[in-house]
DNA sequence: TCAAAAGTGTTCTTATTACACCCATGG
DNA sequence: CCATGGGTGTAATAAGAACACTTTTGA
């Protein structure tokens, strides 16, 4: 074995994809770099780990700094580690994402001081480090994870519509979705509570409100029931 | 931003999950540990990665190493960094696995020093540091994967059976498949090239050999065909 | 009364499952 | 001639895709 010492003088980081949802379009949280490297350029939300904080801490920690939000569903992707992507020095990133109800998400002090901002995935600018890697290698596993699990629901309010429901899937699979066969197959899945409410003061027929039963969800899953879009 | 040398004090390793299949098992390359820690268990093959390499680079680098092969499937699955899952220090792994053809395998020098071998993967005995976890977590992925892509054949020898491939699949997958069902499905895919030879030397029937045909595959993927099992 | 989105069933096509017997070879 | 695994087809069922009109509301 070489000397160890050689090899602890790298750092890490956690890098954070976090997706909202809002005006039938999704959306990432970006910040405005204002210190160097990469100075006024857009990037994720992302900070060193400390020595003793796990990789999962750290990425909840960025979430809550910059947002205020805990206990939100956040998913380890991968790590990020060309031997130059960072000019400081030796330094990999573990890559998160997190998907968060938008209406619970207030601009804190924090998030003002870094000018935090949503951008839709489509027009989302340069960014920072390889970050643009980072961000399509999440919305890619949010795309894989979202047919084979009820995530989808993170993101919408706690009360929703069907076609909501069906324009947020449209939005991450990026495709078109028939109406009829969408609402079948949801509803099928006896995992929506019919509120038996509708929406008000919308220029149309108001549309009946949903809710997400996360109790039947762990219940059917722990029988073995397999969501699948 | 706080003394950014307070955070350059880590190390990062690779660990790989080598997959080899062999008797109609799945198995996993595993080496003795010659050194503390976890003196004399059994572990994933890993080091340290040096200053200057990529991750994947380190993993190839460990990979040809103790099998002297290159050019294999190899896959990056996540980082793992509880902050004490190391005894020396602050090392975070970043978990890989790799797929071979077990009957390319040459135990080498450097595999007899570190008295390397394969075990299945239901048997498999408990492992230095986080390493069971890793190759839980690998072995699910290679589960998801297999599905979805070709992979399995980087498993088997150039020439081989319908019912190795059958094989194959249900270790893989855990599972039982109908002979009738998984022929019919494999060979409507096209993908595979009757060699028009058989096995020799069996007690009972000889089978066909068959091959996977890459360029094939390629060709039908970029059309946007999807290999579904 | 118009615009805008909500809501609702049936048919056709395709994929999946279940299932049992004869064949070729070596010992 | 026996044991062993190789090889083959069809029918029933389930899942997915395609598709158009009526309803309710606010402006």
């Amino acid at each position: 074995m070489e000397n160890l010492d050689n090899f602890f003088k790298c750092a890490f980081t956690v890098d954070n994809v976090i997706f909202g949802f809002d005006e039938g379009d999704l959306k990432v949280l970006l910040i405005k770099r204002g210190e160097a490297p990469y100075e006024d350029m857009w990037a994720l939300p992302g900070y060193f780990v400390y020595q003793t904080e796990d990789l999962d801490s750290a990425a909840n920690r960025v979430l809550a700094e910059l947002t205020g939000l805990r206990n939100v569903y956040l998913e380890q992707v991968k790590a990020f580690g060309r031997s130059d992507r960072h000019p400081v020095g030796r330094v990999i990133t573990i890559a998160y994402y997190s998907l968060i109800k938008i209406s619970d998400y207030k601009i804190n002090a924090a998030s003002i001081a870094r000018k935090a901002s949503w951008h839709s995935i489509p027009t989302v600018p340069e960014l920072a480090f390889d970050h643009n890697d980072i961000l399509t290698a999440c919305f890619k596993r949010l795309k894989r994870r979202v047919r084979g699990r009820p995530i989808g629901f993170e993101l919408l309010p706690p009360k929703f519509t069907l076609t909501e429901l069906q324009h947020l899937y449209e939005s991450i699979l990026e495709t078109e979705l028939d109406k009829r066969n969408f609402r079948k197959k949801i509803l099928s899945m006896n995992l929506l509570v019919d509120l038996e409410e509708t929406q008000e003061g919308v220029a149309h027929r108001p549309a009946r409100l949903y809710q997400f039963d996360r109790d039947k969800y762990e219940h059917l899953f722990a029988k073995g029931f397999n969501f699948e879009l």
